[in-house]
RNA sequence: GAGGCCGUAGCUCAAUUGGCUAGAGUACCGGACUGUCGAUCCGGUGGUUGCGGGUUCGAACCCCGUCGGCCUCGCCA
């Protein structure tokens, strides 16, 4: 019964063999003499032949095989004959002529086809994973998944890298996300946290001289999903001691090269690097899609004293007027720009101005609120041509930004600025240190409160938070954020008045913290690091547009488990252990998982 | 927490302005057929139109609520 080939495998250089396959029946063509098997298995597809005249039996089995039966077939490699051949399969040179066939097991009639063309509803995949699973694309998704997590592991190891694994059931911090609690049986009263990155203990790893550290590891934060996040997701987590950002950044460089040479993309010899503010000026945001220009131009010098009420009142009041030239936008209908000012209104701006450049001068829109002197500055700042349109928001900087990066995406989607095979790496360097949070009313850090100041702001902390810069970098693709990381605060001194400046007590941070101050204090070495998405990596890779597609078993929006039915009520007795009792709002009743042992 | 799109046979979809017994392809079941490869041909089974309520002589279609899936904002150090 052992296999001898997979479904794949077999061309002509194996004819006159004797094979044995096994797999699922893909389809079946009963000729009622003749009977026709495609078997396939994660490799590929073969054909079977079931001959009467061998054995009635036999082929009386064959007719009653159906879609997805599993079975195993032995039988005589044999020639298709030239007008026979099959150039859709790769073993389509050659056939098995069955002399032994043996059904491992039937299936009911299938929720839904593996091999069809039609785009199943993702419910019904993620209900029958394991259906979906099968299909080549999903299986070539996981295995290019597995193919990238051995070059992680082969291009580290190489350098030096020591592969350590850090808990899952560890310490809540308050900082950054939710967290997932696990209550323990033993200390009742008190919870574990899942890591949402193993942040501390890879610095806890450095101190302990490991050097250089890398760990292929789960995390969990417990925030809304998106297409490109789940509740639990994994990253090349890596750090290095007495480094600076450029030796981490190398080592991502090469890790990612390694990955884009064996997935057939490309990877530049020099990424190109942007500066935060650059990439907020230029893209409005600070994962840029470098895949097409369509820039960003600040131009509220120009328009702040033109007739235009709009434009002038909000410079006069601090904010700015941005806006990019859509080359060819000339041919947008009012029906288009309309679409637009939709789209720009539902992220919160309060209007798209535009107006349409033309060999004599603007036209439609705003037109007549710029005089020619206006429209030649312009036309300068955009290099707008006749048959382009230019587009802006008028609002604080932060609002304007977020607005017009969008529409910038999407024009670059609508307009073809790209081909879909497209890849356009940045790093994107020198981060603020913390950002104002305006409801807390206090400094937040941007990337982590672990995340080194640069030393030459380090006199300006406390006096100037906002213009401090980070020692951070962040590597995008597509407009895709890929990983980050920095370069890490080794010094107790600084990390207390870093933690000072985000409001946490010495106290408090004590508390939180307290194990990362003593080892800091106890012979740290200066140190730094990176954590690159895994999930978004393949993704990109397989050229797919929700992590959801390269992950086996991923979670709906609502974070429920399709096939598992995850998350369920525990039974009562499982809550009676760890001291808990559940205190569920009236109007939310359980829907996933109703367990039925709860309520005994 | 908010906005948007969607939900009809196992699957993918259709059903004119609110109007006939809710159809088709595929899958499945039965039959025919010895070279197909998305086999073909003939016949058949299959429906709580997500669920609940309302409007109407009449609802897949309109209204309200609700459940679920997806996209986005908030959120995600």
């Amino acid at each position: 019964m052992k296999r001898t080939h997979s479904c794949g495998q077999l061309r002509a250089a194996e004819v006159g063999g004797h094979v044995r396959l096994c797999g699922w029946v893909r389809s079946y063509r009963d000729h009622g003499g003749v009977v026709f098997i495609d078997l396939r298995d994660r490799d590929g597809v073969t054909q079977v032949v079931f001959d009467p005249t061998d054995s009635p039996e036999r082929h009386e089995l064959a007719r009653s095989l159906r879609s997805e039966w599993v079975v195993s077939v032995a039988g005589k490699v044999r020639p298709r004959g030239p007008d026979r051949i099959n150039p859709k399969l790769p073993t389509g040179e050659i056939e098995i002529v069955a002399d032994d066939l043996v059904v491992l097991n039937k299936s009911d009639t299938v929720p839904f086809d593996p091999e069809t063309t039609e785009k199943v509803a993702e419910e019904t995949r993620l209900k029958y994973r394991y259906i979906d699973l099968r299909r080549p694309e999903m299986t070539r998704n996981l295995r290019l998944r597995a193919q990238i997590c051995q070059i992680m592991h082969r291009i580290l190891d190489e350098r030096g890298f020591v592969e350590v694994e850090t808990p899952n059931l560890t310490k809540s911090t308050p900082e950054g996300a939710r967290d997932f609690l696990v209550p323990s049986r033993l200390q009742p009263g008190c919870f574990y946290a899942l890591p949402q990155s193993p942040q501390l203990f890879k610095q806890i790893l450095m101190v302990a001289g490991l050097d250089k550290y890398y760990q292929i590891a789960r995390c969990f934060r417990d925030e809304d999903l998106r297409a490109d996040r789940q509740p639990e997701f994994t990253q090349l987590d890596v750090e290095m001691s007495f480094v600076v950002e450029a030796d981490v950044m190398e080592v991502a460089n090469a890790v990612l090269r390694e990955i884009c040479a064996a997935c057939g993309k490309p990877f530049p010899q020099e990424v190109p690097v942007l500066s935060y503010a650059q990439a907020i000026d230029q893209y409005g945001i600070d994962r840029p899609d470098m895949r097409f220009g369509l820039l960003l131009q600040d131009v509220s010098q120009i328009v702040k004293t033109s007739s235009f009420k709009v434009f002038a009142d909000v410079v006069a009041s601090g904010g700015v007027v941005k806006g990019l030239c859509a080359p060819g936008g000339g041919k947008f209908t009012r029906k288009d720009i309309d679409g637009y000012t939709a789209f720009v209104a539902e992220l919160g701006a309060k209007g798209l101005a535009w107006t349409k450049v033309e060999e004599g001068g603007f036209a439609l829109g705003s037109a007549k609120f710029f005089t020619p002197e206006v429209q030649a500055q312009l036309r300068q700042a955009f290099g707008a041509k006749a048959g382009d349109i230019l587009m802006f928001v008028a609002d604080k900087p932060a609002a304007a930004n977020k607005a017009l990066a969008a529409l910038r995406s999407k024009l670059g989607a609508d307009l073809g600025l790209y081909k879909s095979d497209d890849f356009a790496w940045c790093w994107v360097t020198q981060f603020p240190l913390v950002e104002w949070n305006k409801e807390e009313n206090r400094w937040d850090a941007m990337h982590h409160p672990f995340t080194s100041p640069r030393p030459e702001d380090l006199d300006r902390l406390e006096s100037d938070p906002g213009g401090v810069g980070a020692r951070a970098y962040d590597i995008v693709l597509n407009g895709t954020e890929l990983g980050g990381g920095s370069i890490r605060i080794h010094s107790p001194q600084v990390q207390q008045r870093v933690f000072g400046l985000l409001g946490i007590s010495e106290e408090s941070a004590r508390v939180k913290f307290g194990f990362l101050l003593d080892a800091l204090r106890l012979g740290a070495p200066p140190h730094g690091g990176i954590a690159l998405g895994l999930d978004r990596v393949v993704m990109l890779m397989v050229g797919a547009d929700s992590i959801r597609e390269v992950v086996a078993f991923p979670k709906t929006q609502r974070g429920i488990c399709l096939m598992t039915e995850a998350p369920g009520q525990p039974d009562p007795r499982q809550l009676q252990e760890l001291y808990l009792r559940v205190n569920r709002p009236q109007d939310k009743k359980p829907v996933p998982g109703e367990n039925p042992l709860s309520g005994q």
